[in-house]
DNA sequence: CTGAAAGCGCTAACAT
DNA sequence: ATGTTAGCGCTTTCAG
């Protein structure tokens, strides 16, 4: 017994069950234009009992609008993207835009295929990560002649549209927060950075805060790969045996700086009196470990509601022939100081 | 100075530009049939120049195929789907296919609309979580005409092909695995599951396994939102006041599992001694905790590649005519013992 | 090896 | 309020 080869069913097929013309089937099936209740209803009643899906592809070719909003990110691993991810989502659910994500690995060269292949299917919009991209990449951002918003980053010059957090910055405040609290022989741990120029610029950032303060970093380490918990503790373990003098511990990301943590915790060491830490993010998972790390919100969701946004705001200024300037929005992430930085009580 | 109105450009363009007819530029985008290399290079010359990239919606509209596969998931917040996601990529990143994915938020009337929108894509496949649909969800899997992989979970009868593994045999290993280790007063901690049915087939898996030598679960409480790990510790904390009894907690993942054992890190507890404990999923976060927690694995990114390469085996097959079994594929998830199972050495 | 014609399933624009 | 006509940009099919 072979499955019949189900050909889709087409407006054609809709049209004729009920004996109402393509046309209408099909403004109904769009609420569009003017349609008696009554061929409404036998519409939608045909439609439904048939089973009948629209065909996008055909709809879009023939309206020339696709309802796609194409998303690039370097990663699902790191829980920052889905975060932003959702963020989109939640903006766009209530609207006819729907996100298509594509996943690069930190590959300029992914990157640049990735998006090849989603603006084959000329979406309303891009929203993409970074602005550090391959000159194919930015000329395609430029050529579609769609809105695109770069996110996650504001250092930098975008295309077009921008949202996200200067992590320079975020590195600069973090050092002089910790220099403020007294903190004076610091050590640094994060990834291997060639390609991930967010967490780059947030070291360059930290570096150049304590320059201006005339202290440099004691000691550094960088890893790659692995569960970034246990990395936070073989690093950590390694630094302090290494350089023991150290009295404060920054942290590129909030998973290394929990497992550091825990391991100072398990060694006894008196938190932040002996050595005080840092991370980065604001990861939910924080709220959960003996004590609070100090760290600083990468505002992850509302870079993706609000990016999302900027698409909706200017596909509705493209239908209405408005103009519609660039955006660029920087976010201003704040310290949350937790019980890991605060040497003097309220300082 | 108002940017040019930028029209897309078309097949037409290249040709145009190169005095190739279209149909011969097609030829040499798509790597169709034979063309000589001269005119090749000149095409792609050209191409590349101008900056084309194809239309899929009017190639896909032609061709009746759409190199897209549906992924439709309940979240992106729990890690575990991001990692199915990760597994499905890497499956497809060397193929034609394209994943692209639809969040349902765990709600049946969204993973309705969801597959509405995805299907009038016409994707190539769907790979959709669970075996608990609405009608109107089965129906329209059912009449797709396409293949379907429905993955996580085994304990059901599946539209098509299925890639899993058992959460009730997993809820009941465990608790054989604890009972074996003379564990016998036993609280159980989880999210509240009207909707998750992995959670609620793995508890009843559980019961049902203690339940055959005898034992019932002495406490339980479930929770909703919030950090997982803070939850786990306050869960934790609360249940132990409320039953002091108790020498080993269930815990349905392991984040939970995780602020519960911090927890009772920090209150001194001997772990397993006084109190056994283990989640559920094998995340990596685990390594790098204080002691590691007895888990499963749900085997994600595996199920992710299975489910995709079924697509892809699927895909084939109907381009050959070849005709092609439902696939039902129960991985075995092995428990991980940690430290916090095993009481008598290596028992 | 290359080109010309037809049409994929729908919708914009114009009838009526 | 409903129907008709003509494509959208590409690929299939068939001719050279």
């Amino acid at each position: 017994m072979t499955r019949p080869k189900h050909r889709p069913l087409t407006l054609r097929d809709v049209s004729e069950a009920c004996g109402v013309s393509e046309m209408t089937v099909s403004r109904v099936l769009r609420n569009r234009g003017d349609v008696s209740s009554a061929t409404r209803e036998k519409v939608l009643a045909s439609a439904k009992a048939l089973g009948y899906v629209p065909n996008q592809i055909a709809g879009s070719l023939a309206s020339q609008r696709v309802n796609l909003v194409a998303v690039v990110i370097p990663s699902l691993s790191n829980m920052v993207f889905p975060e932003v991810l959702t963020g989109i989502n939640r903006t766009l659910d209530d609207t006819p835009l729907q996100p298509v994500v594509g996943v690069t690995d930190y590959l300029p060269e992914k990157e640049e295929q990735v998006l090849y292949e989603m603006l084959s299917w000329r979406p309303s919009g891009v929203i993409i990560a970074g602005l550090e991209h391959s000159d194919a990449t930015r000329a395609m951002l430029t050529n579609a002649g769609i809105p695109v918003v770069e996110i996650m980053d504001t250092d930098g010059t975008p295309v077009d549209s921008m949202v996200g957090i200067s992590h320079r910055r975020a590195g600069r405040k973090m050092a002089e927060a910790i220099l403020k609290q007294g903190f004076s022989r610091i050590g640094f741990m994060g990834t291997k950075m060639p390609l991930d120029h967010r967490a780059r610029k947030r070291f360059e950032g930290f570096t150049e805060g304590l320059t201006k303060a005339g202290i440099e970093i004691e000691d550094r380490e960088f890893y790659n790969g692995g569960s970034a918990l246990a990395k936070g503790r073989e690093m950590t373990q390694a630094m302090l045996e290494r350089s023991p003098d150290l009295d404060f511990l920054y942290y590129s990301n909030d998973m290394i700086g929990a497992g550091g943590m825990l391991w100072l915790m398990d060694q006894g060491v008196d938190i932040p009196g002996e050595v005080g830490l840092a991370g980065f993010n604001g990861v939910e998972l924080l709220e959960g470990l003996p004590r609070q790390l100090a760290t600083m919100d990468a505002c992850r969701s509302e870079i993706g509601e609000k990016a999302a946004q900027i698409i909706l705001d200017r596909s509705a200024a493209l239908d209405t022939e408005d103009s519609f300037e660039p955006q660029h929005i920087t976010l201003a992430p704040k310290i949350s100081f937790g019980q890991t930085l605060r040497r003097h009580g309220q300082g």
